[in-house]
RNA sequence: GGAGAGGUGUCCGAGCGGCUUAAGGAACUGGUCUUGAAAACCAGCAAGGCGGCAACGUCUUCGUGGGUUCGAAUCCCACCCUCUCCGCCA
């Protein structure tokens, strides 16, 4: 949620930088809406202060007048809410975020790695299915589209992947979490995600939601407290995402799925540390990818393509030969006092910690860049090195 | 899933329609005393919103959401969670 107070002193520039994402909201409107409502509060609470005393003395008759006056004004309370809503409006980007969306609007902040020659290029799909690690086919029978079975050494590349990942993250002062992955209705909206997120979550019938990344877990671990900052979390999990909307886009193979396994950071920082923290985690993400042997480019995304809760994403892009172009395997968004606010989470009283999130290593789409990178000429993969020495073979063949 | 018992402030714990402005402990903070510490004694001590420079005022919060009532921690309904036992289960 943005910061009401703060949006009465800059007013007009909150409204430039949210009209970058490409949206219509008005937040004159929503800042007038807000102090009308708190207006109504503020008669609620007189009303209510006569009423107790009222009561107090035994008074019956007056009680019972002032009993309407209350009900009617709560009546008005629950009418204007809606259209201008301030838990409706997404973060305010920040400065150097551009405006605008999709490929031609992001920035792109480096290009590393060489993109390999090869010849006869197969993608991941007849690549997995050919060595017996990827079986998509059945899984429609079981399950339907947008679902795979990993088989054989692909598992044993996850849990090397995974481990290696674990292990790094660890040294980098992560605290390692295995978080639940149903949360509840006010877990998954602190985090951002419902409203008019909401089709694209899984529910349950008693009021859970699949989680779509461990961000919202991690987010809620800390709800309602005020923690000492930074606090760290490196989080395995599966992610589930209904991909409601993107009918058409990637049908094929499992870079786009209902379901996938996930390691993510998340820091809980102070305000004023949450850009380096970014810095941070963009350093370990390409160490990450360095690692992989995997060539990719850093993107600065814009706007009108940041999730509601993001004020600034940057996202790595891994090279996929058969598709001859980068494609995101890694995001990382600070969000900064947004997610914060809503989940009441301050680092002392009344002040807000900023939380940023970030991919470490996803599995199914870093599987399609390794698999693709890493091909030879008899459709077989080398394993790059830095995940020798969690897995007994240097190939897959 | 079944049966029973519970959920009250940082913790323990009383309260079961208006004497609660949530008793009483403990912990914590400050003070007296002491060479220092402990003990003892005195005082302070929930969070959040709104108004105010402030003192202060006011509202909300006793698992959650509804309801009854002028008035609810207390009564009614639904749900959630915890504990014990049984069943089932990786």
């Amino acid at each position: 949620m943005i910061d009401l107070s703060a949006l009465k002193d800059n007013l007009d520039e909150w409204q430039k930088a949210l009209d970058k994402r490409g949206e219509k909201y008005d937040l004159k409107k929503v800042l007038e809406q807000a102090t009308k409502f708190g207006q109504l509060v503020k008669e609620l609470d007189d009303i209510r202060a006569q009423q107790n005393k009222a009561s107090k003395e035994h008074n019956i008759v007056e009680g019972k007048r002032l009993k309407k006056l209350e009900m009617a004004k709560v009546k008005e309370m629950e009418a204007p809410r809606g259209n201008h809503f301030v838990g409706d409006v997404p973060n305010i980007p920040l400065w150097d975020v551009p405006e605008g969306r999709d490929e031609a609007s992001m920035r792109i902040l480096e290009t590393v790695g060489k993109t390999p020659t090869i010849k006869d290029i197969k993608d991941h799909i007849e690549l997995g299915v050919g060595l017996n690690i990827l079986d998509i086919e059945r899984a429609t029978k079981t399950s339907g589209a947008r679902f795979y079975y990993l088989k054989n050494q692909a598992v044993e590349l996850e849990f090397a992947l995974v481990r290696w990942v674990m292990d790094l993250l660890k040294t980098k002062g992560f605290e390692l979490m295995i978080p639940p992955q149903m949360v509840n209705r006010m877990t998954m909206d602190a985090g951002g995600y419902l409203r008019k997120n909401e089709d694209e979550v899984y529910q349950t019938q008693d009021d859970l939601f699949l989680i779509g990344t461990s961000e919202q877990s991690i987010l809620g671990y800390h709800s309602a407290e005020i923690i000492d900052v930074p606090k760290r979390y490196a989080a395995f999990s599966t992610c589930f995402r209904r991909e409601a909307g993107s009918y058409g886009k990637d049908v094929k193979g499992i870079i786009r799925t209902h379901q996938f396994d996930k390691v993510e950071m998340f820091s809980f920082v102070l305000p004023k540390d949450s850009e380096a923290e970014q810095d941070f985690m963009n350093n370990i993400q390409e160490e990450i990818l360095q690692g992989l042997e995997i060539p990719y480019r850093k993107v600065l995304l814009a706007a009108g393509d940041l999730s509601t809760p993001s004020a600034k994403t940057i996202d790595m892009e891994s090279w996929l030969p058969s598709q001859q172009r980068y494609r995101e395997t890694h995001s990382c968004s600070n969000c900064t006092d947004w997610q914060a606010r809503r989940a009441n989470i301050r680092y002392e009283k009344g002040k807000f910690v900023h939380t940023l999130n970030g991919t470490a290593i996803a599995i199914g789409r870093t599987l399609v860049a390794l698999l693709e990178n890493h091909q030879q000429a008899d459709g077989s993969v080398k394993i790059p090195k830095a995940l020798h020495a969690y897995l007994s073979f240097k190939e897959i063949r």
